[in-house]
DNA sequence: GAACTATATGTCACATCAGACATATAGTCA
DNA sequence: TGACTATATGTCTGATGTGACATATAGTTC
């Protein structure tokens, strides 16, 4: 079963250094995880370029000074779509999310791929 | 947390940038919806692009067709970060998330990532 | 020191999302 | 026709995220 699936896989044109990219879940983990921090960091530097305090934030999402606290700290217990949604409301474009996504890709050292 | 009907109402309809009046959608709302979207269809092109059908997708993601079908179809019940982990596993990189976000904002038709 | 402000952390009830399953629809081919 | 494949849709239950609250920590001003 497994063979034959690498096999459809390889036919349909994967390279063979990127395979790895379905059986390392970890790898995209990490990813995930650097995008999320990437998000939390342009969250806090949007609020301190509009000089809010996290309670103030917090009253405009409609949300608490926890959650904002956990959004910037990068907590496990914050999703993609909250940093998202609370970046929007806070007057960022797509393109502004774009840029804070795109150089968030994986490092395992001192040296990015 | 306002969402659910409208975002039903919207990723059935299609023609996501005269919704925004139609709903009176806010512009933070219009935008999240449109990322999504943009990553759905990146998903999509993807998975047909590695010639795979929904029901091998879900293997590889431990998931099922139906929360594939889900994902590409933009259903609300999808999260971004359920897309972004998966667009992940499926090899896509953090430039390659940034560039299908980029243009998420005013588009009115298909195009792919 | 006290009082005040800003931020961090832990917990909880409730809401939302996840995978799974059944089933419906649509296209293909014998 | 019927069998087969791919995709879509509805719903259930367990898992996870959310806002709220209490409380802790840190810095500032008096």
């Amino acid at each position: 079963m497994k063979k034959t699936k690498r096999e459809k896989l390889e036919a349909a044109g994967w390279a063979v250094g990127s395979v790895k990219e379905f059986l390392g879940l970890s790898e995209a983990d990490t990813v995930l995880i650097e995008m999320k921090l990437a998000l939390s960091r342009s969250l806090r530097d949007r609020r301190k370029k509009y000089g809010l305090s996290q309670v103030q934030l917090a009253e405009r999402l409609h949300s608490s000074q926890s959650r904002v606290a956990k959004m910037e700290a990068g907590d496990p217990s914050v999703s993609m779509d909250l940093l998202v949604s609370s970046l929007l409301l806070l007057g960022a474009s797509s393109a502004d999310l774009a840029d804070a996504i795109r150089g968030a890709e994986k490092r395992t050292g001192p040296r990015a791929a």
